[in-house]
DNA sequence: CTGCATCCGCTTCGATACTG
DNA sequence: CAGTATCGAAGCGGATGCAG
């Protein structure tokens, strides 16, 4: 299994060499909420076939992305974890969710959704002046297992973990309903109301979700500075030297 | 040409589906200093070929991150440049080329290096903190042409830019020496002793490049919290259920 | 000369089967 | 459970051709 070489000395082609094959990144992903068994991450990435898998792990462990570990006790098997350079991934996934954003688009019927998938969008988004008053915890119900994300304030405004957190609240939701409640698209006295969702505890935990993110993508710089974006670049206009005439070594 | 589909309901799924192919972010890089013909692209990819090149562009321009534009006056040609979904890329190429630093080593004989390709890379290590008291322009020698970047004090810390800038200084660099002496591993002093760099102007200007970069990567989170962040993992520790007991529906 | 389209040999991928 | 082996299909790199 060769590694992919572009033959250029730029960190950005540094990272698409290791990241840039297919199935590389939405692997890693699965390992941020955990670590993963082999079988888990051939279960939850529909369609990779076992020896990509294999490839793929093997290559991320051989760069220090991640780390295979036998469990222990009673579980006699080998779980893939996230390493060093793994989880200094964090920053790229986030970005890469952000923009993904205006793709999402809704869902086609024979899309897969795993509900852990929300977990670094909610941190993505999560707003830094919005810190929650009440301890939640939401568990979304799924097909083979619920899975639980424990929403409080943090250090850091809203502070979105799979850790478990003493919460004061429960809401229970199905599929991506948490995404709708997060970026008001669905409300919440209205879900309660239709049974959409089911609170206990403080109510108010659920309430003030939609004004703990933001999901609003950041402006264009392009069309704040100038009147024209269609007439500009991002940096420089045009090259319109053609070719190679004699004013190649004239440096202004 | 068909659309690469995971079948997922994911933003980082739609990012990747987009991205995640080969050439397609570098091509995207290869624009953000401004707007390349076909041939550019083509030359300045070494290895990929004609009609990959031809296909990225086309569903690039599709999903709307670039731009066919001709060129109008005397060299008429077409020149393609980012769009606003593919400007809005920015935060995740930055954020790629920080993780990728820790990749980058040293440059193998047979490698490329392109002088804009660290347009990015300086701008992502720019210490937001530190300001230059005076503009400075790079010209860093090429083959077949110099290319030019402006360092001078913006709103927000040091402004790296390609944008021509009134400059009080002027220094001409080779290859990637403007990177050494961005992070220290070249000295200004003993570089313009021995006829590395030749400095025009102010020489201030150059002496304080290496404070207004700072590489350094991000310290990791994991060994901050704990002490062994080999027995731990990004967020939970393991999930010790082995495949399908009767615990599957305990909610806690 | 630029901006592709076409063809060809090679690598990689996806699906299934098989094994320790 | 954790992979390895196999095989047809698709993607890729390189060369060539061709229209504007």
């Amino acid at each position: 299994m060769p590694d992919i070489r572009y033959a250029q000395f730029c960190p950005l082609t540094r990272a698409v060499e290791i990241l840039g094959e297919r199935w590389t990144l939405l692997l890693l992903r699965e390992l941020v909420p955990g670590p993963q068994r082999f079988s888990d991450l051939k279960a939850r990435l529909p369609g990779v076939s076992s020896s990509v898998l294999a490839g793929r792990l093997a290559r991320l462990e051989d760069k220090g992305l991640i780390a295979k570990r036998d469990l222990p006790a009673p579980a006699a098997s080998t779980v893939y974890e996230l390493a060093e350079a793994g989880r200094a991934l964090r920053p790229v996934m986030m970005e890469l969710i952000r923009w993904g954003m205006r793709f999402l688009g809704e869902p086609c019927p024979e899309e897969r959704f795993e509900p852990r998938w929300m977990l670094m969008g909610l941190q993505t988004f999560a707003r830094r002046e919005a810190t929650p008053t009440c301890s939640l915890r939401v568990v979304i119900a799924a097909k083979p297992e619920d899975f639980e994300i424990h929403i409080s304030g943090g250090p850091e405004g809203t502070d979105v973990s799979v850790l478990p957190r003493p919460s004061q609240a429960c809401v229970r939701t199905e599929e991506f309903d948490l995404l709708l409640l997060a970026n008001g698209l669905l409300d919440v006295g209205e879900a309660i109301a239709c049974g959409r969702i089911r609170v206990e505890g403080d109510a108010r935990a659920v309430a003030a979700i939609p004004r703990l993110f933001d999901f609003r993508p950041p402006p264009d710089p392009e069309s704040i500075h100038r009147g024209t974006p269609a007439q500009t670049s991002m940096e420089r206009v045009i090259p319109p030297r053609n070719s190679r005439n004699k004013t190649q070594g004239a440096t202004r």
